[in-house]
DNA sequence: TTGACATATTCCTATATGGGTATATCATGC
DNA sequence: GCATGATATACCCATATAGGAATATGTCAA
């Protein structure tokens, strides 16, 4: 079996360099494509495949506009990916070393708060 | 060119998932490869080699104990991941959305005041 | 030394990638 | 209708993958 798709997920989605500088292009708000193009300094054809992606992966929207097509920000579609990785950032803070049963108790309220989302 | 390796960074390792999964079983703390190998109940060979990507992006460390290899996690090689999705948590978070609603409504009052004069 | 266990490496293959380039689609203004 | 601008798709290619299977390496015990 070959990788699995960049498709696949927002993990595969994002681990394209390229793809993050997109979405991190849209965090300042909607944008035509061409802007997109100019800003990375890559190819257009590049810019609209990497779209695409993160148009499958449910990362971005699209709306028409007379003849440009706005790109924006979706980014409950990384959700996942904070959920996974903010399991271990007690690894690396400072602030966890000290705390971290009562800290434990917070993570475990605060999810039971948050999880009707 | 093609994909960039998945020992390029992080985030290509952690593109997939039984990476991920290795990493999760790891947080319970060291583990033999066999270990992982019934946890995961994925062949040997492939444990291994996800073990190798694992370790050349350094979210791994290794430890000879006898005939075994005792993996340990190194949760510190996730922190760019975590760095750059938390810019995007307040999309989703409930928090920062009633936030958000606070600043529309105080926006809101403050525009009728300025027409009332 | 030999055999058994634990792990790593090698070889194979199907598959999808990302960039480059050319071209297709689609809306607009003349 | 036609030229132009904006974007998407198609095609080519070099490359690395993930799993499967076989084998190599390394360590211990008798």
């Amino acid at each position: 079996m070959a990788r699995a798709a960049t498709t696949a997920d927002a993990f595969n989605a994002v681990a394209e360099p390229r793809r993050r500088q997109i979405l991190d292009a849209l965090a300042g708000g909607e944008r035509p494509v061409n802007d997109l193009v100019r800003q990375l300094g890559l190819a257009q054809p590049q810019v609209s495949k990497h779209l695409r992606v993160l148009r499958e992966v449910g990362a971005v929207d699209v709306r028409d506009e007379g003849r440009q097509r706005l790109y924006r920000l979706n980014g409950r579609a990384l959700k996942p990916i904070h959920d996974w990785v903010k399991e271990y950032e007690r690894l690396w803070s400072d602030r966890f070393d000290r705390l971290d049963a009562v800290l434990e108790d917070l993570k475990e309220k605060e999810e039971a708060d948050e999880s009707d989302e």
